[in-house]
RNA sequence: GGCCCGUUCGUCUAGUUGGCCUAGGACGCAAGGUUUUCAUCCUUGAAAUCAGGGGUUCGAAUCCCCUACGGGCUACCA
């Protein structure tokens, strides 16, 4: 583990659905301290797993870090030298690691069935033996290469059976891993399992191997991962020292968990689901069932928001500086910074992140979605302005007097159909509390100045309060009034402000028709 | 059950070489102000006896031990 090694790092992902927000998370800190250190950043697909494959799921993680500019340098989609990047495809070279350890004595043939190892577990329960589980105390129960004569592992071999190699895990050891984030972690090898390296029905190697052989051609300096990989590390440690590459065995950071907002436990799909927040990155509708789940992307969410958040849950810089671009992430990101304990997600300052990045979108770049808004949301008859009769620079302005209401884009409409739509009704509350009897007269005087003038923000403002103090009227009754008229409910920005959005002749009509319809 | 990891305001956290911590910030919450609407925004405030208990020390959120609680793992899943 010298510190002049080029830094290269890998998320590595199963295909078994789509990627998890905590996945997310993990590739974000892999990334971020790959460039930090001008490193290098790898897509590996660890499909090793052939019954759990879920097609779809290597492009929508692909897609998904594409929307979130968390680029790779190499791997699955784009390539590179240590290919090919799909577990699946590297069977050839599994294999004749499988076979040193075989060589090597540190991994050994087992021909147990399921129904086999179901009953070994459930006679060492019931025992009052210390161990449940495959490994030196109990192998030579088994049915393996250990405890067989070398001529019958050799006869099952050769007609075919059905087998798995484990490791030999060595007892009496104590294998220690040297984590980033949480120091050293010391067990004794009594506690490990003979695990199950390659299983020849598929041809294919587990997990644990697929990963030490892997991270090892592919020069990975540093494997940051999840915490729940955190009790397998030293069995990762203990191959490495088998397969002889201790020397280049990568540095260790295990992060911790995402947990749910409410109660305890990692966060999962369900918990989405049930609080009303997204759990993935991108939409997806599962190939199997058609079961629908949100995605960030689709709620509205920016990238840099979600990163941003991310990169939040679990590290700190230790400032005081909460919105960071993905540059200053880079520049600031620690991982000796990351905390040990478990992160509850909270969807209030996911909220607020994204208000944040928000406002600093342009007005202009909410044009199309507050014409397509409209669009789909119609404009009813009577007084209206459709969309298509304001120009860009129309919608732009009123996009600006809205902006800083919005968490979401498609809050948009939320905040400006008022702007298209005259009020079709009048909220009763407003009507009894506001609009005297002598309101349509105040408001049909108020028109017939109002139509003379250039029906500016500033010269209406100018006129109205000229007009109140003339006639002794209430100005909070007229000034609430004329809301009324304009937008129907108490909401909404200045109302001289939606007058000149609008223009002089919708502004007048609606309060024609508010005189008529609400009437004294 | 076993093994491992963790534990500072409701939540995310600062605090890392013990003293400047009467524990700071943010989200959320409350109040006030701005806005003659609503929201935004601004200000202020409430909010953690640093899980509990023992040590070590002149002095501990910071070091050690124990306990409790939480989490993870314990598959021919990753």
């Amino acid at each position: 583990m010298n510190t002049e090694r080029k830094v290269r790092v890998r998320f590595a992902p199963s295909p078994t659905g789509p990627l998890h927000i905590g996945g997310v998370r993990t590739a974000l800190f892999n990334y971020l301290f790959a460039k930090q250190h001008h490193g290098e950043f790898l897509l590996r697909i660890e499909d090793t797993d052939s019954s759990r494959f879920v097609p779809g799921a290597e492009e929508y993680i692909i897609e998904a870090f594409q929307w979130l500019h968390i680029p790779f340098d190499e791997g699955v989609g784009i390539g590179g030298p240590h290919g090919p990047y799909r577990q699946s495809e590297r069977r050839d070279i599994y294999r004749q690691y499988v076979k040193q350890l075989l060589d090597s004595g540190h991994a050994y043939y087992a021909f147990d069935t399921p129904e086999e190892l179901d009953a070994m577990r459930k006679r060492l329960e019931e025992s009052k033996s210390s161990s449940h589980q495959y490994d030196a105390t109990t192998r030579m129960q088994m049915k393996n290469s250990l405890s067989l004569p070398e001529a019958e592992t050799k006869a099952l071999l050769e007609a075919g059976t059905p087998y798995v190699v484990r490791i030999k895990i060595d007892p009496g050891q104590t294998i220690t891993v040297h984590d980033m984030i949480r120091g050293e972690v010391t067990v004794n090898s009594d506690i490990l399992d003979d695990k199950v390296l390659y299983k020849s029905a598929d041809d294919l190697p587990t997990y644990h191997l697929a990963n030490i052989v892997d991270d090892h051609l592919m020069e990975i300096s540093h494997v940051i991962r999840g915490e729940e990989w955190l009790p397998s590390a030293p069995l990762h440690v203990l191959l490495y020292e088998y397969l002889g590459w201790k020397d280049s065995m990568p540095g260790f950071a295990h992060l911790p968990l995402l947990l749910k907002p409410d109660g305890n436990g990692k966060l999962s799909k369900r918990d989405g689901d049930r609080l009303g927040f997204p759990v993935f990155p991108l939409a997806w509708t599962d190939p199997k069932t058609g079961e629908k789940s949100s995605g960030y992307r689709e709620s509205g969410y920016y990238p840099e928001a979600v990163v941003n958040m991310l990169a939040f849950l679990g590290w700190n810089p230790g400032t005081e500086q909460e919105i960071f671009s993905m540059d200053e992430l880079i520049q600031a990101f620690q991982l000796e910074k990351v905390s040990k304990s478990g992160a509850k997600f909270n969807l209030e300052k996911a909220h607020w992140f994204n208000h944040q990045y928000l406002q600093k979108q342009s007005d202009a770049s909410f044009i199309e979605i507050l014409r397509k808004r409209a669009g789909e949301a119609g404009v009813r008859g009577g007084l209206t302005r459709k969309a298509d009769s304001f120009s860009d620079a129309e919608l732009e302005k009123m996009v600006g007097l809205v902006k800083e209401r919005l968490t979401f884009p498609q809050e948009i409409w939320d905040q400006t159909y008022f702007f298209f739509n005259a009020p079709e009704s009048y909220d009763e509350k407003v009507v009894k509390k506001r609009w005297t009897e002598d309101m349509p007269m105040i408001l049909r005087q108020w028109n017939a100045e109002a139509e003379k003038t250039d029906f500016s923000a500033s010269v209406l403002e100018e006129l109205t309060q000229k007009m109140i103090g003339e006639n002794g009227w209430n100005a909070g009754k007229v000034f609430n009034s004329m809301r009324l008229a304009l937008v129907g409910a108490s909401l909404g920005p200045h109302i001289f402000d939606i007058m000149t959005v609008i223009g002089k002749e919708e502004t007048l009509a609606r309060i024609e028709q508010a005189c008529q319809k609400v009437g004294a």
